[in-house]
DNA sequence: CGCAGTAATTTAACGTTGTTAACTTAACAT
DNA sequence: ATGTTAAGTTAACAACGTTAAATTACTGCG
């Protein structure tokens, strides 16, 4: 009795070319910048025929940047080496920076717009909290590792909290980056001195002092 | 023959109506769940009066965060009462702070949101750079008072680089909190924790070691 | 007064959007 | 053959930003 099985391979099969047309388009395009109908267009399909795959155009997107959202916690685990620490806290903040410079319609939708509150489904409770599929849970176990280590000042003891202050000092030079970055009102300097600047102050700011901490 | 100034006053009354209404609706309901038939409707005009008012959606709405914007510039010009450059800095931030998270969706049309790239008018040149009608030229100004003062460590001599990064920094404690304050992905800290704790961390990490700051 | 001109405003419409209801089609189970 | 189920389509709705054309109100001039 295989059929039921593919009948649910072609239906996500079908799931899965509405997921990568969308992407292609959401990628240049952005998410206003999508409609349904381009991206029925797309595969050739009805733009109601989406609509059995996803209850709507939030939905759809969401899945879509869930991917991505696993896909940045996946090179995290693969590409961050260092044993030090705070080596290891900068090269996560320099990846960050390169995930949102590259693909700024993803960052601004996944972490500049705010989404209605949806309850977290079963797949989603299965990456929270797990380094390997949370990108944040990630972050929170460097910081922890440094804590450990003793790297930081001994009152912060809290990782949650200062991992969601170095997401936020990063995060604030890629959003800013994204939503201003052409404004004549302000003289940028080039995007990669202030990335590189932010991850180094905010640690200087939480590293234990006196420690001849060199460049 | 003053009825032309009549006339003129006259229209920029209906204008500022127009701005007034839209601001109220923009205060609750943001850019994207304001239309302009509800503009319109609420003072009781025809939709397509406010085209001759301004070109489209986008200037009406850009108008109407140009004027907070420059009360920003004047809540900073008239509060920021500290002499001491850090303490001043950080009395920054704080208005800062409170003025993203008292107008969330002012904040996020003006720093969350790309917009097409426009050329500064007049109006615009006017304010641009001068301190008091330019929150960024306030900060900037901060910041160099900070660095002439011998605050911090004797590498950091670009006041627009610090300027811009520590914008970023607090920029990304409010912008996080609008986007993604109510994701229960994240076990969010106090906003009041982070928004204290930021400007502290980034501060300490720029000023010169050693003055045994307390706290 | 009457008449021309001008600028504010409205009416009606266009094209696009997300989304729903009703229908068709095709494949399977009995 | 027949009924069931589910994917997909057609047609439509309401709302949106925006434009062109018509209308109104008011001014200046004879």
């Amino acid at each position: 009795m295989g059929v039921k099985e593919r009948r649910e391979r072609e239906k996500s099969e079908t799931r899965d070319k509405i997921l990568d047309a969308a992407r292609e388009l959401f990628v240049t395009e952005g998410f206003e910048g999508v409609s349904m109908r381009k991206v029925a267009e797309k595969i050739e399909y009805s733009p109601t025929a989406i609509y059995v795959h996803f209850a709507d155009k939030q939905e759809l997107f969401r899945e879509l940047c869930h991917q991505d959202y696993a896909r940045l916690a996946e090179v995290f685990q693969s590409s961050v080496m260092s044993t030090d620490p705070i080596e290891r806290l900068k090269q996560i903040g320099a990846i960050y920076i390169e995930f949102g410079t590259r693909y700024p319609n993803h960052y601004r939708f996944m972490f500049m717009t705010p989404h209605p509150p949806h309850e977290p489904d079963e797949e989603d409770r299965e990456m929270m909290g797990n380094p390997e599929m949370d990108a944040y849970a990630f972050l929170k176990w460097a910081v922890q590792q440094a804590i450990d280590a003793g790297c930081f000042r001994e009152e912060l003891t809290d990782a949650e909290l200062i991992s969601q202050t170095l997401w936020a000092s990063v995060h604030g030079v890629i959003s800013l980056h994204i939503a201003k970055g052409c404004d004549p009102w302000v003289e940028w300097r080039p995007l990669q001195d202030r990335a590189e600047m932010m991850p180094d102050v905010t640690l200087r700011g939480l590293i234990r002092q006196g420690g001849g901490e060199g460049k």
